[in-house]
DNA sequence: ATAACCCCTGTAGTATACTTCAGGGTCAAG
DNA sequence: CTTGACCCTGAAGTATACTACAGGGGTTAT
């Protein structure tokens, strides 16, 4: 049995942090020792990698309570997970097209900036001013 | 001269937004009206449009108002702003590719799943449990 | 037994960009 | 002269994922 501080160690978080995922039933309530210290079992430390690994990929603490019911859900299809990652991936497709126009345009204007001369001849901040077809 | 709202419906923004940008320090203070009112120029609707624009590339407030202060700076230079542009570009270009690393393994993972079949054996919450090399 | 370190609860703070609310004047039309 | 639309201030709420703090008790080694 782990004292939180070892899990904390282990699963390469802090102890708020696990505090604060136990809070949002992300992880089960420990069981309590006589001195009211949380214990916990080994296997809590793999429980806190699923998390850190879902948030890697993308997935909030809100979509990860949400792939942990369905683990837990003897009644739930592969398929479920599966629609949960292809919703998230195109979450993530849209945000990546959000910030390659982003990108594109600002490498656009940095080239149209020539560096040398005072800011009021600036074709970036003249962009800025009065862009049209955007 | 504007109210507060003829500025807010041409920019496109809410009147509390608008309050928020003054108090923020992204709008000048505008003169008031005998009875209080905020009284514009018709040229705050272009000061609004500089920010919404801004933002739409990636800018925060905060990075605006550095750009706004240089912009009045007679002292500053063409190539502060380039540099803000290229700060900015190289932060977004960072995102995105946090995002598509995300993104091939997610797509990795949705074609590892058969869709069918229990939760229990569902390969992308297999590698969430255990994902080695990530 | 005293230091150094661990654990507990509950509350509040962080960052960003607003939005909402409470409570109250102002203005134009009918 | 009243109704509805508009304006004002200042404070608090929203979302996310924690972090920090206050105040207090438990454990371990010397
Ligand atoms: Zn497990
Ligand atoms: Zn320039
Ligand atoms: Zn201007
Ligand atoms: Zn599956």
């Amino acid at each position: 049995m782990l004292n939180i501080g070892d899990v904390a160690r282990q699963g390469g978080v802090s102890v708020e942090t696990l505090r604060y995922y136990e809070q949002q039933g992300l992880i089960e309530t420990p069981d309590r020792d006589a001195n009211g210290y949380r214990k916990y079992a080994p296997d809590a430390v793999r429980h806190i990698q699923f998390i850190k690994r879902a948030q890697d990929v993308g997935f909030t603490l809100r979509d990860i309570g949400d792939l942990l019911s369905l683990k837990a859900d003897p009644g739930a299809s592969c398929g479920d997970v599966r629609d949960r990652a292809l919703g998230k991936l195109s979450e993530i497709e849209d945000k990546i097209d959000v910030l390659s126009r982003m990108r594109d345009i600002l490498a656009t204007w940095t080239q149209a900036c020539p560096s040398t001369g005072p800011v009021s001849e600036c074709p970036i901040l003249d962009a800025l001013e009065a862009e049209k077809g955007l």
